[in-house]
DNA sequence: ACTTACATGTAACGAGTTACATGATTGC
DNA sequence: GCAATCATGTAACTCGTTACATGTAAGT
């Protein structure tokens, strides 16, 4: 069986809730914002699988066509397994370093438009981030969620926080360090 | 031509120093430790396309069987364009963050554990880059890089660091909350 | 009526890893 | 002589995205 990435996601999902395949991609990408994302092209053949294997099953929902999909206790148990097993290190591939690493190839000022571009990620995550506060705490108040799932919810937030203002910190010492570079490159040419 | 981010790697890092496939991998594996990689499944039929584009040109290498790859004037131009088009997003996929936000399922001591791992690697992550900055100073001082090039490279390790320190302090945080939170449990579970 | 959001699914493609197969050179 | 490192390459497989096809329901 493949992609126990996807699986270990969704069974994840429907632990706080029964939701359709449509919800389940929804509350991935808006409350795991930044460090998680599936594609409906992974989430429906996932669900299949879940559903063969008896870890999940479907209610119809009020929407005809619509499924709710529910944990079953085997799902749940096989939540916990997958839950144990260690975190896949992602492979890294960051475009931004591989550029500013040969940086030299494309001089100082290409480099600072894409150490800005950068830069304005990290301020748009910190935005992003700010608004999923707001939406767990108003989960919590309405009782969607208890207050212990909030709290590690907001770990997770934190965590993105916590990385976007290092890259704030860092594009801003890099610019200020490529501002150097350009002048050193001005006074060779001019020489 | 498929996979245009493997091409620019090794276009990349021929433009310091014509290498063999193996080097080029080690270079990427080595000096830009945790935010690239490439496996030779990748690297060497990307080197085959490279050179039937005739961007980059074979030597033989002192070793026989080995092969000394250098850029062409049209592979540095077609560099220069590679470089340009904006930084493919990486898709998030943080399996640590994951497991957390569904804390609750596991418990905070397992959520402990899980941390206090990417706590670790953070600090592995440090110790490697210090590393790497050593070897950038030692290729400067020798002749192998140039000032600027020494520059970038050391651009690309601080914000490895930066990320590194942020990922320290975010789990010292996140563990003294989990402390709280087990607190917390063991009074409920107790009354 | 029309647009937007909800909802499900598949097929083609692209990208990447792993495992395997093979062999040369260097240092001990 | 033997191990480690250097070196090249391929095939099978996994994973994931994108684009497409299709339809319902709610709001304006």
């Amino acid at each position: 069986m493949p992609s126990s990435q996807t699986e270990l996601a969704v069974l994840a999902v429907l632990s706080i809730r029964p939701a359709t395949g449509y919800a389940i991609r929804a509350t991935l990408a808006e409350r795991l914002t930044g460090f998680w994302s599936e594609s409906f092209g992974q989430i429906y053949p996932a669900i299949s699988r879940l559903q063969a294997a008896g870890l999940v099953v479907a209610d119809d929902g009020a929407r005809s066509g619509s499924v709710v999909l529910s944990l079953t206790d085997t799902g749940r148990d096989h939540l916990l397994d997958l839950l144990r097993t260690p975190p896949v290190p992602a492979r890294p591939r960051n475009g931004t370093l591989l550029r500013l690493f040969f940086g030299q190839v494309q001089g100082p000022e290409a480099c600072a438009a894409l150490v800005a571009g950068a830069r304005q990620r990290a301020e748009d995550q910190l935005a992003e981030l700010a608004a999923v506060r707001v939406a767990v705490e108003a989960e919590r108040a309405d009782g969607g969620i208890d207050d212990d799932q909030a709290c590690y919810q907001l770990m997770t937030v934190s965590a993105g926080e916590h990385s976007a203002r290092a890259a704030l910190a860092w594009a801003d010492e890099t610019l200020a360090g490529l501002t150097r570079l350009t002048e050193r490159t001005r006074a060779r040419t001019s020489r």
